[in-house]
DNA sequence: ACCCCGATCGTA
DNA sequence: ACGATCGGGGTT
């Protein structure tokens, strides 16, 4: 099993978050498939971080594709995102729902940000991480199975920028093995 | 230095 | 509907 190549995710933002869906996610020695993920993109993007420039914070969103973005939220939650594009355009994609696919009991429930990351232990000591290389600790990896159907709908959580359906879940999923 | 609030979650 | 909990970012 090896990480997805950095072309994956030096792509428009929208295409990569569509087809993150179904991909494993691995980290240490848990496997989850993605189901659900949203899409924040570029500086004009007012729900994004980056929608005010550079900051210390979001350097990694401005940094160069398939990199960790990792960020404490509501002083007790981490979000993952992977990031997109290219170096210097801030995009990401955050990965908000999964299910278990091995290292995990079967129950486990993955659905949301906060939890995904708590249940796999993935915290911003991670941030910044290279995800595309050889031995990266965390990345995504092909499953060769691919939603039958999606639905993009408006982001969760945010004020600004609903109108864009920029969360996409998959349905219809293929059972596994 | 201060203040506000958030890409959330669990409980009420 | 709301509290927990804390770092980032804007303002003073």
């Amino acid at each position: 099993m090896q990480p997805l190549d950095r072309s994956f995710f030096a792509r428009p933002t929208l295409s990569v978050a569509r087809d993150t869906l179904g991909k494993y996610l691995i980290f240490a020695d848990k496997i989850v498939q993605i189901t659900e993920v949203e899409a924040y993109i570029g500086t004009e993007d007012p729900a994004s971080h980056a929608f005010h420039g550079l900051t210390p914070r979001t350097q990694v969103m401005f940094g160069p594709p398939g990199h960790a973005y990792i960020y404490l939220i509501y002083g007790m939650y981490h979000c993952l995102n992977f990031v997109t594009e290219t170096k210097d355009f801030p995009a990401a994609v955050l990965i908000r729902a999964a299910r278990p696919v091995s290292g995990l009991p079967v129950p486990t429930d993955l659905s949301g940000p906060g939890k995904l990351t708590r249940e796999l232990g993935i915290t911003r000591t991670l941030n910044g991480l290279d995800t595309c290389l050889p031995h990266s600790p965390l990345f995504l990896t092909e499953s060769h199975q691919k939603p039958t159907r999606i639905i993009a709908d408006s982001r969760i959580g945010i004020k600004n920028g609903r109108e864009h359906l920029w969360r996409f879940t998959a349905v219809d999923f293929l059972p596994l093995t």
